[in-house]
DNA sequence: AACGAATACATTGTCGACAATTAAAATGTC
DNA sequence: GACATTTTAATTGTCGACAATGTATTCGTT
């Protein structure tokens, strides 16, 4: 468990102990543990499972469980029970179209207002990228945490509190669920390396136009390389 | 959804008798008693004090709160309450931003997906406002509850269940919150409603393009309108 | 053997009570 | 009289038990 996270301290401001209450902390390691893959998309989970796994009452939990419905995480049915999602596939490029309406904003808007200080972080995530891209021959890294990273600092750079409520905290759990499903293959990671700092160019030039325009290609470049695995992956197993 | 439905009818199916769960039920009162501004932004609710008005337990209300919390008509800090959401002028404009980018992708999304039957409809409403705004002399509906069900209407007919789920269920409400505070005037009620015919023009027409762009510059002016209300209100209040 | 009805079981929904934490009031000191 | 500290009160967090609902099993009939 004590791997190295150095995106996931961006990624979950939880590195603070200070968990203040336990409906809390049983929902961020319910959020992991779906995230992970832990909990399978469209399993059923119980109450009083859950309740002896993690040593806690019902009413904690079904709080969280209600965090987890907010996010989209879990679907619950009155009186029937909860299932952790399972995206389709029209869903999940649904998820894409919206991504993509919502961060080309988020570039334009950055390219706004991302202050030196918010552009140097941004060019050190990419820096640390290139780091472990060439670790790991370009492959597997990308379009995993590392990607996600670039992505919130963007975000998180619009200054709009709104749009980074929906996005960091809605949208980018279920993207982090299936990013392993479909992840990025081929020559698409060193393609999305090169359209990250063509996007940060953009934000640092104050060019809001050009960053919406090249952010919207990025993520649909993004989609359609999903489509294409999608599409093999049906091709190799029936 | 066969038939053509007033404007209550398509906002909250609540209509249904069928409310399955108390918590439910006490979160759509909840709810409504917000948006139409019976419990003022900012107030401070409490927990045993709504236990005692809708005369139930704690348990089924926390449920509600934490419902109310997701959709973010209400903030809750641990251990020290729940408050009414009130949003800034910073806020509501963002809220506007962020509804310009997605409703704008729903529009084009409505010129392809949406069926014939689902424009008929959508012709509709704007006949239904069409009297009402005789009637009243076009002021004080428009950018009411009018308004709201032509975008409800729009969104759902992306067929984007996503996006759907995004505007409707989350940003709408906090919408409606605001519809009366900063509501269209001057010429502003039939401009508004002209620029929903050419949307609606679009639509039918198959154009996507021509719909994204009409709906966000739409999106676009009913933002400047709030941006000028507001100036007036600060110039005459002080 | 197959279908339907009744029963038994498990899970969810609801409640009231107790513990933990925070905010407010009262007291004491400078 | 103002400020800091202690005491008090109220609110939130947590728990276990009971009731309502849904699901699965068993039993009886055709």
């Amino acid at each position: 468990m004590s791997t190295i996270k150095m995106s996931n301290a961006l990624i979950e401001p939880a590195s603070q102990p200070e968990v203040r209450t336990l409906a809390e902390r049983v929902f961020q390691q319910l959020q992991d543990a779906i995230v992970r893959g832990e909990l399978a998309p469209g399993s059923k989970i119980t109450e009083p499972g859950l309740s002896n796994t993690y040593g806690i009452s019902r009413g904690p939990l079904r709080e969280a469980m209600r965090r987890l419905e907010a996010h989209r995480l879990i679907e619950r049915v009155p009186h029937v029970g909860a299932r952790v999602i399972k995206l389709s596939m029209k869903e999940l490029l649904e998820l894409f179209d919206v991504r993509e309406a919502l961060e080309s904003m988020a570039a334009r808007l950055a390219a706004e207002n991302m202050s030196a200080a918010e552009i140097a972080s941004l060019r050190e995530v990419l820096a640390v990228h290139e780091r472990q891209a060439d670790l790991r021959s370009g492959e597997a890294y990308y379009q995993h945490e590392g990607d996600l990273d670039f992505h919130y600092q963007i975000v998180q750079g619009s200054h709009n509190h709104m749009l980074v409520g929906l996005l960091c905290d809605d949208l980018y759990y279920l993207v982090r669920l299936y990013r392993t499903q479909f992840s990025a293959s081929g020559t698409r990671p060193q393609r999305a390396f090169v359209e990250h700092h063509r996007i940060v160019d953009a934000i640092e030039a104050g060019d809001g136009e050009l960053a919406e325009l090249l952010m919207r290609r990025h993520v649909s470049a993004s989609r359609e390389n999903v489509v294409e695995r999608y599409a093999a992956s049906l091709q190799q197993n029936g």
